[in-house]
DNA sequence: GGGCAAAATAGAACACGTTTCACTTCTAGT
DNA sequence: ACTAGAAGTGAAACGTGTTCTATTTTGCCC
């Protein structure tokens, strides 16, 4: 990504974070990243596509924090609610982003399929990596062996997280709730 | 609901049938429900609450042809994958039409919260009636008694449905997945 | 059946995502 | 240095959701 995108996402970023996806005008953004609006459109398709290249970098700044060490916690249930816990505390550490960038991964905007599912990825690796009490980028380069089980009950996990934030940013629950569901669904599907 | 707003969302039902989210342009709902810009404004707030407005007609219909008897199937796990497979199929019959719904489900609009919470209870009250085995309509009406173990598992799996939806939406994997998922989650939730 | 308030209408106008275009500035290869 | 093509710029223009206004129609009360 080359100095004007960067410019563009951070400037993306810091109108979500202050005032919401409507926020983010993109001749504002244009502006303010001291750029053509066409200079933002050769690089970014569209709207959808600069949040998502601001999920990706946030995400990657949380995976850096969370990922390099092995997830403490005494046993699953206790490791898998660390790692939720530290992604939802990042991102509700600024709630209008959050939300601005929820909605673009539930637009189905077909154009960013590809990213949406990286970011899955990643949450499912970081889940997994909970659940047997290793580090996320172990996983990576380990490879084979991912047991059945244990990739279904990540994505159950990972379903559960992404709906309950769908509701927290529509205004359904509270922030509290995200949590509540996951401790819940655990309790239900991984040894304590 | 009058006259003229039923007409309004029948027509969009009908362009979102056809050609998706997009195609509901609001000029054309209008000029084929045979009502000015300004009617379709008067009855709803926004394009998202036409289509909310759709959503609940068309679950309304679903769970009068599901709801109405005690769910078929042996055991909670065949009742639960019966209605999440008719609540699927039901919506899949026009793809276009679901995830222009299903977006709006998603949208994180705050003005359509309740409505939105009014969606979710239905469904839960579905599924939690498949897992007992009875009508769910029957639900309504009884009121107290709800094993906190049994909402717990409901919730768990209208959120795994859902958030696998709003995938399938996306492009993220086969509308198969939906049903994949559902009975990879009841198998380590109910028994057999 | 006349008058009046509410509702509907046609259409203009506005906001913002997106596209297009004519022009200028960079940059790489000679 | 020169030049061709790529990249950037500024501004206009378009589409569609949303708002606004002036006018007309409708439904109702006397």
């Amino acid at each position: 990504m080359d100095d004007r995108a960067k410019r563009i996402v951070e400037t993306a970023v810091a109108l979500a974070e202050r005032d919401g996806y409507q926020a983010v005008r993109l001749r504002d953004v244009a502006a303010s990243a001291q750029v053509a609006l066409g200079t933002v459109y050769k690089r970014f398709a569209s709207k959808e596509e600069i949040l998502i290249a601001a999920l990706e970098q946030e995400s990657e700044k949380l995976v850096a924090k969370i990922g390099r060490r092995p997830v403490p916690g005494n046993g699953p249930r206790e490791r898998v609610h660390f790692v939720f816990s530290a992604l939802t505390k990042g991102l509700l550490r600024r709630p209008n982003l959050a939300k601005a960038l929820v909605r673009s991964l539930a637009s189905g905007d077909p154009n960013i399929t590809e990213r949406v599912a990286s970011f899955h990825a990643l949450i499912t690796a970081m889940v997994m990596a909970a659940i047997r009490g290793e580090a996320a980028s172990e996983q990576a380069e380990w490879g084979g062996d991912v047991d059945e089980r244990e990739r279904t009950i990540a994505s159950i996990l990972q379903n559960v997280w992404f709906a309950s934030f769908v509701g927290w940013a529509g205004g359904l629950h509270e922030a509290s709730q995200l949590l509540l569901d996951i401790d819940k669904t655990t309790e239900l599907l991984l040894a304590d």
